[in-house]
RNA sequence: GGGCGGUUAGCUCAGUUGGCUAGAGCGCCUGCCUUACAAGCAGGAUGUCGUAGGUUCGAGUCCUAUACUGCCCA
């Protein structure tokens, strides 16, 4: 058996024996009870659907990796588990890749080639490439039901959009109206405010005069967009202002149009800022459409879609609005208009998407009244039935919904939801339906045109906990598995997305879409910076899968995950060139430790006899492993209940490590060799490994299954007969969460043990000191108490085990021997004995007087102070007295030891 | 401009309601290829807890100000 485990730990077959059993099994797929699945309660999670233009980054990692954990985590636990994959159509994101290999292949634009065409297309690229990611996932694990795989523009996912539009329309919730919206005209579509990118750049503030009509004279605005000007429809000044008031009432000439404007008042221009002259553009900024609203200015658009002045702009229609701006600064300054010009840095909005400047653009389009959607999904933070983990974000959430604006959800584009309205070219009526109309509801016209633009891909990602599960049917799926549980997310889609789903799961299930929100850390690279494709600073897990294994990564980016910070990853390149980063190290060695740990026990557990246990056979390290299992198991369930990850998984690697590899294996060595004895230890070890492989599964599924398999084969019936029993089961992935009575957890033989502990590190110590060979045995002898001697008696073979002694003896009159070091272990002096060099010995018991005194100096320093004595807690004081005598008794003990030197 | 974070060992991070000499992993130093594991074992060194005030018997932890830094929103 144990051969056939390699001496070091290969991911790759190891991995891909996993996924075979699990395949096997099918076991990621569920039904819920109706169906014939598991009873019980439910738990879902829905994935974030990723783009399906994208390439997993470290970010689809760390998200779906935590998503995995929780999903492994409850399978095991019992419940009837979903989790919901699926892919998001993107919009924009993929027609404008579809666009750009279009136009590199053959030159050709969207409009060259017609919509129906360029959707065909873009459906033949997502079947190419739409799968990649979905494939990515199962690389890094995650347990999914691929069976249910959802896509944001399937069929089911299309029924449920067209439902929500026309429920929504019906209601009143959704209009059509000529807004400011953010325009690209590179894409030539609104964006959502959410798509636009603030930066600063260096541009200009140009001042320019504009003639009284009244021959008075100038005012001078200031402007870093002069081209905008040919849309000014007013001038405006605060009404507070004692130079500027006076000429309100009064018309401007506004130059190279021949156009009069007039000069008016209002609020919003601040103070002692630029020239106290406002020129306002209601039809291209958004603080100037209000003030346009509030003064019922007129609004003239300049631009055309493709960002080029239109007729409105008299001689310079055609120019686009780079060269219109070079064209009427140049026109102004021969007139001598321009009084000055300042280099100003500002901020400009971007698109997203395209990276064009982002024009502020009168259109008409679709939005969503929010409000009252809005109210429903802050009352469900407010009241309490979602959770922001950490809680901190709930503020983010509340915050921007308190804050909301209608919703824009049209977009001029031909991928996606087309928006089903369709015009009367009759009677001008706006029809919808959940079947397309094929006559006017009012005019009974047959002459309709739907709306050429398609929705928002927030609009139908907002519906995706519902509509995955097949609604408006009510299926069994949507009555078992809504609402879902758990959202696991980067705090940045907050808002986009977490408080759509809210208002939308609200407004057609009329319950919240999930229970908790899990918002994780950003991975950043070594210099704080976000990861991206541009930077070429990312890191591909796959990369990452390849050099160090799946569970490797997960391991690390777990152990990662705490609650408040962000991830950063300092990045190195391997010989061939990729990304990786040195991080991944602890996961690998990690892995390496348990592969070899579960070796070192398969070899052992020759002859291994379920039946052939009896606990009163069982020694104190037996007690002692179990014991610290038992505190293990209950602190890592209720750290994993309360969205722990990284503080869970260090529990699990310090048991594993600290206790089971470092003392409890080393201890059962000599037992394991002895036919008599081996039984207790062999069934104990078995059971430990197998509790602990099951503790690790959420985290480090393949490994954990592939051991487990492997146990399944060398010792199928684990367990402690009459004691814990978890029942035989043909796979991990579905074997029971480990739960042990508190029975078993022994504070005392924990404290036995730990004494022990610190004298064999007090030894060791010493042994290091003198550079002793590690394999010649030393006698050594101890000080302590009558009650401490016994313990340490009682426990002579295993700190001689670990000391590497061959004699160790404890009594209250022990004397130190002429030739032995001393080390001062709490309140027991140990003595090794003949290695004596008294330079050496000394210098290391000064140096531990030294610091014993700092706490002795510290300790009486506190109980001094009349305050500290008056008013800190008893306990407290207590303490610190406590403490004080201690650290004196162990003082004397080291200057005892210093002066027999002498 | 508003909001939310971060600043603790060379690096990446923990540090519960204020209370033993502030911890972990990696890296570093010393000694070991000891029949599970050198991706390992045993031991060791390393901190003005961003800065300045304040509250308190006591502050990494609470309050105020400030610097630097990241993100979100306008």
């Amino acid at each position: 058996m144990a051969e056939e485990l390699s001496k070091v730990y290969e991911p790759k077959e190891i991995e891909r024996l996993a996924d075979e059993i699990w395949l096997k099994g099918n076991y990621f797929h569920t039904e819920p009870p109706a169906k014939g699945g598991r009873k019980g309660h439910p738990y879902t999670i829905v994935i974030p659907p990723p783009n399906v233009t994208g390439a997993l980054h470290l970010g689809h990692a760390i998200d779906n990796t935590i998503q995995d954990v929780l999903v492994r985590f409850k399978r095991m636990q019992g419940f009837n588990t979903l989790w919901m994959p699926g892919t998001d159509h993107a919009g924009i994101a993929t027609q404008s890749v579809v666009e750009k290999t279009l136009k590199a292949e053959t030159g050709k634009t969207r409009h060259d080639i017609g919509r129906e065409k360029l959707v065909e297309m873009i459906w033949d690229w997502k079947k190419q490439y739409g799968n990649k990611i979905l494939e990515q996932l199962k690389r890094i694990g995650a347990s999914c039901d691929w069976e249910r795989t959802r896509f944001t523009l399937d069929e089911m996912c299309a029924k449920a959009v067209r439902y929500t539009f026309v429920n929504l329309f019906k209601k009143g919730l959704i209009y059509r109206g000529k807004r400011l919206v953010n325009w690209d005209s590179v894409l030539q579509t609104a964006v959502a405010d959410d798509e636009v990118v603030h930066k600063t750049v260096q541009g200009n503030f140009w001042y320019i005069h504009y003639p009284l009509v009244d021959g008075s004279g100038n005012i001078t605005v200031a402007t870093t967009r002069p081209e905008t000007m040919l849309g000014d429809t007013a001038v405006a000044v605060n009404p507070k202002d004692k130079n500027a008031k006076k000429f309100v009432g009064k018309m401007v000439h506004l130059p190279l149009t021949g156009r009069q404007i007039p000069i008016i008042a209002d609020d919003y221009v601040k103070l002692g800022e630029g020239t106290g002259f406002l020129k306002v553009t209601p039809a291209h900024d958004p603080n100037d459409y209000e003030i346009g609203q509030r003064h019922k200015l007129e609004m003239i658009n300049i631009l055309t879609p493709d960002g080029k002045i239109n007729e409105n702009g008299g001689k310079y229609a055609g120019l686009d609005k780079y060269k219109a701006r070079k064209t009427i600064v140049a026109d102004l300054e021969s007139q001598g208009l321009v009084e000055k010009v300042e280099p100003r840095e500002h901020e400009v909005g971007h698109s997203d998407r395209s990276g064009d400047i982002i024009e502020p653009y009168l259109s008409d389009q679709w939005f969503v009244k929010v409000g009252p959607l809005a109210k429903e999904a802050i009352k469900a933070v407010e009241s309490g039935k979602i959770k922001f983990h950490p809680e901190r974000f709930a503020r983010t959430y509340l915050d921007w919904l308190y804050g909301i604006r209608d919703w824009c959800i049209s977009r001029q584009l031909w991928w996606g939801h087309r928006i089903p309205i369709w015009y009367c070219e009759t009677c001008g009526h706006n029809n919808t339906g959940i079947e397309d109309p094929t006559e006017c509801e009012k005019c009974k016209s047959k002459d309709l045109q739907q709306d050429p633009d398609v929705l928002d891909t927030w609009f139908s990602s907002a519906l995706w906990p519902h509509s995955t599960l097949g609604w408006p049917e009510q299926t069994e799926e949507l009555k078992f598995y809504y609402p879902t549980n758990t959202l696991v997310t980067a705090r940045d889609i907050i808002t986009l997305w977490v408080s759509r789903m809210v208002m939308m799961g609200l407004e057609n299930m009329g319950q919240v879409p999930f229970k908790d929100v899990f918002i994780h850390p950003t991975i950043l690279d070594g210099n704080g910076e976000r990861m991206s494709k541009s930077k070429g600073n990312g890191i591909d897990p796959i990369d990452i899968i390849d050099t160090y294994g799946a569970d490797a990564m997960r391991f690390s980016l777990c152990q990662m995950t705490t609650e408040s910070q962000d991830l950063k990853l300092p990045v190195t390149k391997d010989e061939q060139g990729r990304n990786i980063s040195e991080k991944f190290d602890i996961g690998r060695n990690f892995c390496n430790k348990l592969w070899n740990a579960s070796r070192f026990a398969m070899m052992n557990l020759e002859g291994i006899d379920f039946d052939a246990f009896d606990a009163k056979k069982m020694t104190i390290t037996d007690k002692w492993i179990l014991s610290r299992l038992t505190t293990t198991v209950r602190e890592v369930t209720e750290m994993l209940d309360n969205f722990g990850v990284s503080e869970p998984l260090m529990a699990i690697y310090r048991f594993f490590w600290n206790d089971l590899c470092n003392w409890y294996l080393e201890w059962i060595k000599p037992r394991l060799r002895d036919a008599e004895q081996k039984q207790t230890p062999q069934n104990v070890l078995a059971f430990v490994l197998d509790c602990t492989l099951r503790l690790l599964h959420p985290f480090v599924p393949f490994i954990t299954e592939g051991i487990f398999q492997k146990l399944n084969e060398v010792v199928p019936q684990r367990g402690l007969k009459g004691l814990i029993e978890f029942g035989k089961t043909d796979a991990l992935i579905i074997a029971q969460w480990p739960k042990i009575s508190d029975k078993y957890f022994e504070p005392e033989i924990e404290e036995k043990i730990a004494i022990c502990q610190e004298v064999v590190r007090g030894i060791r110590e010493i042994r290091n000191k003198y550079t002793v060979v590690p394999n010649k045995k030393l006698t050594a002898s101890a000080n302590a108490s009558a009650k401490l001697s016994k313990i340490l008696n009682d426990n002579a073979d295993l700190i001689c085990d670990r000391g590497g002694l061959d004699k160790f003896s404890a009594s209250p009159t022990e004397e130190k021997p002429q030739t032995a070091a001393a080390a001062i272990v709490e309140q027991i002096q140990v003595f090794v004995h003949d290695i004596i060099e008294t330079g050496a010995e000394s210098k290391r018991l000064e140096k531990q007087r030294d610091e014993i005194l700092a706490g002795v100096k510290s300790n009486q320093a506190k109980l001094g102070n009349e305050n500290f004595v008056k008013r800190a807690k008893p306990e407290v004081v207590e303490q610190t007295k406590l403490r004080l005598a201690e650290l004196n008794e162990q003082l004397a003990a080291v200057e005892k030891n210093l002066a027999e030197l002498k």
